[in-house]
DNA sequence: TTTCAAAATGCAAGCCTTTACATTTCCAAT
DNA sequence: ATTGGAAATGTAAAGGCTTGCATTTTGAAA
């Protein structure tokens, strides 16, 4: 009745309860290191205060904040939120909670948010590529947050990272698109500068054109941010050019619906007179009309596989170490063998 | 070269610039407080030590995390990532974090999120619908949280909230679709129960139907889970049988989505033998084919303003009060009139 | 110069937990 | 009964920041 409307401490519930505060913090953390008459009577004085710890309190006596930053470009679009959306559940499993922040594609931004979710204490961070600034490596280990790359998986980095490996994917579905004898190709690419992932992508396409006998400096490259309109830009482009491209790759699903919107919109049949092809295979891609041929990427298995391994480093100090997943063509409507036109 | 590794304090700072931790403290966050002389002395010092606050000591001094929660149903649609990226860029301008936790639209999850997200000292919460548990609302009561509805307005509510009234707007819909003489209309509705927008979205048409003089009870309701698979097996049930809508009504894009796609795979013609219409305008609309006719709703204006209402009230106590953003239908390719067949 | 209010700064008390270490309790073995 | 070691519990010291209040500085007015 005459209760105080101040929420009640670790003190109170330790006074109500007949005990030391650490007794109360104990049998909060560690219910096994304290007697089970003991453990009772603290539940119950905890239930009868309606107790909750104090993030701030615990957070600074105990150096962790059971926090997980994870840094991405976007979260507007389902290339991340997927994976991002296993890797939050997973990581509920093991009692930790996610941060995002999100960086609209500015190696800038990310950094000031790396910044900032270091300093609200993230035990780790989840990143997605392999290439920034040294500094902010510098600053991570320095500040003894570990952290973990995922979306990429490179055997020349050494640093862990949970992904796949962008080059050879674009390349095993380079291939088969060379196969069908396309010889006229562009690609469509994110923004390469400081994006690991969009440069590998590039070079798989490349590489499988050497690979089949072809120059790789036929590849029509065009890069463009981020965005549908955006990819249907780039797409009109290329197909107002004198030499037009038989089968246009993009440097993923996003881009690549655009281009197709852009298709249609400009009455040039897919694939009949050009084929297009994406990369993340997203909820997008089979929506699309025709469907889109595309890379499936296991979104969920990665993040999920992410918090695993950044739970165990933090909890148990496990060290993180690289796992590469595989990714696999999926063809659809949108691939073509070349026109005889 | 001899520098501690320790991470320096507020106390090495003031030490360095030959102040009181207090002036540091004050610079740091009123910077106006402090002359311009002192400013700069202590800012070079914050610089040369790469000092950078202690969060958990910060809010335990200040009481407040900066930090706002976000608690959602999914993370895996657009749906609300368009909203949510808008509303984390524009707390992030008030110096705000986001902290976002998904429920997969179970009500028990999110209570249990909402729980989560207020232990670790959430200074106030963002919801979506207004529909759940009283004692959700009384338990943030008692925690001193404030916490904004979003993607709803009901006037009849009193809670404040930031969103559109999701049965005005299906009303409108219906308007015209029932217009263009659709008189067998079905709705494939996300589950209502605990979800008062579904609710609502269904409303909505019911009432169109009223005013335009048919009988409500004619359209029929399958309540599914959300997804695109979920929406064209819907779809597939409904129009195996006997009496085939000509109209059908989808609570959302996803599933209206899932709902084209269908008809594609069983050779439906639309708009010609059924029109489909969704709901949200997100991205895959108009990816879709033909593109998807469907209520636009200004996510991003949503999010902006629930970050801007929400940063008031924890910054300057500015009251919480209900806006009403508007909606429209957008008729794209996949609404028609009644075929005449 | 002197005076005095306002502005800037300093002092030190919290804020609430966790945890190393000290102390007490318990219980099996003697 | 006594003893010794393990288990349970208690004590108290951080941990780094904010902020009310006290003190000093500043600078315009007298």
């Amino acid at each position: 009745m005459n209760k105080t409307r101040i929420t009640p401490t670790l003190h109170d519930v330790a006074a109500k309860a007949g005990v030391s505060t650490a007794t109360v913090s104990r049998c909060l953390n560690f219910p096994d290191r304290v007697t089970e008459r003991t453990r009772n009577k603290v539940m119950a004085a905890v239930t009868a205060l309606g107790y909750s710890p104090n993030f701030g309190a615990r957070v600074m006596a105990a150096r962790r904040t059971n926090t997980i930053g994870a840094i991405i470009p976007t979260m507007e679009n389902a290339i991340f939120a997927r994976g991002l959306q296993a890797f939050q559940e997973e990581l509920r499993q093991h009692g930790f909670t996610m941060l995002v922040a999100s960086t609209s594609y500015s190696a800038d931004i990310e950094a000031e948010q790396i910044r900032a979710l270091v300093g609200r204490g993230a035990d780790a961070l989840l990143l997605i590529g392999h290439d920034r600034d040294p500094d902010i490596y510098e600053f991570l280990e320095t500040q003894g947050v570990p952290s973990l790359v995922t979306w990429a998986f490179d055997p020349n980095e050494t640093r862990p990272s949970v992904g796949f490996d962008n080059r050879a994917a674009m390349l095993s579905m380079a291939t088969e698109v060379l196969e069908l004898g396309h010889k006229k190709v562009a690609l469509i690419s994110a923004i390469t500068a400081r994006n690991d992932r969009a440069l590998a992508r590039c070079k798989g396409i490349q590489d499988a054109m050497v690979l089949a006998g072809h120059c790789p400096e036929v590849l029509k490259i065009i890069e463009t941010p981020y965005g549908i309109e955006e990819g249907a830009d780039a797409f009109k482009s290329l197909m107002q050019a004198q030499e037009k491209p038989t089968a246009v790759f993009c440097g993923n699903d996003v881009l690549a619906v655009g281009a197709l919107r852009q298709a249609r919109d400009m009455g040039i049949r897919v694939p009949d007179d050009v084929s297009i092809i994406g990369f993340d295979d997203i909820e997008l891609a089979q929506i699309a009309y025709p469907p889109l041929t595309t890379v499936h990427v296991p979104h969920r298995e990665m993040g999920q596989r992410a918090a695993i391994a950044l739970a165990a480093m933090v909890t148990d100090g496990v060290p993180l170490k690289s796992t590469e997943l595989s990714t696999h063509p999926v063809f659809r409507g949108t691939l073509g063998p070349v026109c005889a036109k």
